[in-house]
RNA sequence: GCGUUCGUGAUGUAGGGGUAGCAUCAGAGGUUUCCAACCUCUUCGCCCGGGUUCAAAUCCCGGCGAGCGCACCA
């Protein structure tokens, strides 16, 4: 046996089991053996899961310019490729024939070659054996072949083979960046402007952890907000004045202290590199609290230089603790036109682009070279076309006639006066084609929806017996109400009943109805699965139809009548009662 | 992927070649005037596959899964 279990684990094992028990989240599979890596959100937790992904909708889309889209899990491999994934998630490994250890293939060979990443298997080998790489555990240089390791789901479209290569996407944004062009046409061409997905991310890890931790099929939610690079939008931050944030910045930059700042001030100090940034900051923040994390756990870290993804000019992770220790929940990063851009090179389309209407017109008087397309057709022909548009674009007027003109396809031919017209054209520049620039905050719902759980579970005693209460809050708990008459007797039962009923005509508002067992127990049980408010019927509600309510965190009760019950759950104010 | 410890009802555990036991939970009934009370009854289990054996939950091998360490985690 191992040694004793840290406290942190046996909170994790305790949770877990709470978990499983009670249906919120489990292993996947299980009478089939289970799989690594997969879980069920079971018939508490579907609804904990909705709730969230719906207050995280609700969060973005009441910003007023963000739409949310829903794209295929299922993309093509030329996307994948373009996005830079399919590079990125084809690595390769080898594995040390002495020691068994496991490095990336290119990290071993990155002395020897200015571009490693980009080299293939037999190469890496090559290079590996060539330069006697030695281990970096055993130093032996028994190198077993490299192996790829693809980290995304492979799949071919189509049933009948010879189909197209294709991957469960890792990452959902690739569909908002390919929809751009809708998105932008919805807004009338008006930056800035955002578009939200929630859904299902893949990655085929090689060696899930952690619990939900790390994943291969996950729950993602993600917003593309697309906007003018030269004209950075100005966002007012003082609702955050009252509010230090944790900010570990980049330990390359000034700062590498962890440090407590408002957000506006961190932008002021360029510690936030971009006022975007720093707003996402602030409502990724204010998201997390608004469904129960506990705002003590929650710290944002800079990426590092060398950690930063290629394309982005500032990340921040936002890090939850709980009893994993600090765990990346949401990437929030300024990602440039690298990803317009790249679908951009890859297909050619010209979709991708925004329309940038300068404040002035600007008026253009230029002297151009007109061709005579009467002279100019019949005398070159099938290259008249290329002709007519090395004239239109030559920088300087001619200086005398003839001249040679260098054509697109490297040849070049003589031009003579007869054949073209100088002419003075007016040309009013009216705005610019440009890239927008995209800032990208990527939620990992799952890990978020674990914190939550566990900033929310707490255990406790009642009795000298254990007794667990999960403190969800009311945003998302699974049920919002019980309803238990005291005994199922005298009519209260069917009272209960009645007022369950009416309760669910209530939108958004689920309530189930729990007679068993004693009184205590039933709200045990609804503490376990965090049901913030317990409604009572007893003896005096057949009198007077009042109801008592039990506030989950502190079991308090008071006294309100029905209408009044259904009133304050209707507008979510309960609280005010207490 | 390597090493290691392990896998017994829904949960937590005991046992360890021949009827699998306990506690909690859950269901039914009774009792009970607000926080896991009590009584009676009931459901549910040895991860999967192969081997050894008269007999395997137990021993052996393999798989799957879990924890931990290493590696991996753009």
């Amino acid at each position: 046996m191992g040694e004793a279990m840290s406290d942190e684990g046996e909170r994790v094992n305790s949770l877990m089991s709470l978990l499983k028990r009670r249906g919120i989240i489990f292993p996947a599979f299980s009478i089939h053996g289970g799989v690594a890596g997969l879980f069920d959100y079971g018939p508490v937790g579907g609804r904990l899961l909705r709730k969230v992904q719906n207050q995280w909708r609700e969060h973005w889309l009441s910003k007023g310019n963000i739409v949310e889209i829903d794209s295929p899990t299922i993309t093509p491999h030329s996307v994948l490729e373009a996005s830079g994934h399919v590079g990125a998630f084809n690595d390769h490994a080898s594995e040390c024939g002495s020691c068994n250890a496991i490095f990336r293939s290119d990290h071993l060979v990155e002395d020897y070659h200015s571009n490693p990443d980009s080299l293939e298997g037999p190469e890496l080998d090559s290079i590996i054996t060539s330069k006697e790489v030695s281990c970096p555990t055993c130093s032996g240089m028994e190198w077993l072949p490299s192996r790829p390791m693809n980290l995304m789901f492979s799949t071919i479209i189509g049933a009948t083979g010879g189909g197209r290569q294709a991957y469960m996407r890792p990452e959902t944004a690739q569909g908002m960046f390919l929809t751009y062009p809708m998105i932008q046409r919805h807004f009338r061409n008006r930056l800035p402007f955002g578009a939200i997905q929630v859904g299902k991310g893949y990655r085929n890890e090689i060696s899930p952890r952690q619990g939900m931790i790390r994943q291969r099929e996950f729950n993602m939610a993600e917003l593309e907000y697309f906007i003018d690079p030269e004209q950075p939008p100005v966002h007012n931050l003082s609702k955050w004045d009252d509010t230090k944030f944790l900010l570990i910045p980049d330990p390359a930059g000034k700062t590498s202290e962890s440090i407590q700042v408002t957000i506006a001030d961190a932008l002021e100090a360029n510690i936030v590199r971009h006022p975007t940034v720093a707003l996402f900051m602030a409502e990724t923040y204010d998201f997390l609290i608004g469904i129960g994390a506990d705002s003590s756990k929650i710290r944002f870290r800079q990426h590092e230089s060398d950690e930063m993804a290629h394309y982005a000019t500032d990340c921040w992770d936002l890090e939850m603790l709980g009893s994993y220790g600090w765990i990346e929940c949401v990437g929030i990063a300024h990602r440039g036109c690298y990803d317009l851009g790249a679908h951009e090179d890859a297909t050619k389309s010209n979709e991708l682009r925004a329309w940038r209407e300068f404040p002035e017109p600007v008026e253009v008087d230029k002297m151009v070279v007109a061709p005579i397309g009467s002279v100019v057709g019949p005398t070159f022909r099938e290259h008249a076309g290329l002709v007519s548009d090395a004239l239109l674009n030559m920088k300087n007027l001619p200086s005398n006639f003839p001249f040679e003109l260098d054509l697109n396809d490297g040849s070049n031919v003589t031009i003579e006066e007869h054949m073209v017209e100088i002419k003075q054209v007016q040309e009013t520049i009216r705005g610019e084609w440009f890239l927008p620039h995209v800032v990208e905050p990527a939620f990992g719902l799952d890990r978020i929806i674990w914190h939550i759980l566990d900033h929310g579970y707490e255990m406790t005693e009642k009795q000298g017996e254990e007794y667990l209460i999960l403190h969800l809050a009311e945003s998302v708990a699974p049920y919002e109400v019980v309803v238990l008459p005291l005994f199922e007797k005298d009519g209260m039962n069917e009272l209960a009943e009645q007022i369950r009923s009416k309760i669910l005509t209530l939108r958004g508002i689920n309530a189930y109805y729990d007679g068993s067992k004693s009184i205590g127990r039933r709200y045990a049980r609804a503490d376990e699965i965090g049901v913030p408010w317990a409604v009572t019927i007893d003896h005096t509600t057949t009198e007077d139809g009042t109801v008592t309510v039990r506030r989950r965190d502190d079991q308090t009760q008071i006294r309100i009548s029905q209408e009044d019950l259904i009133t304050h759950l209707n507008e979510n104010s309960l609280h005010s009662l207490f």
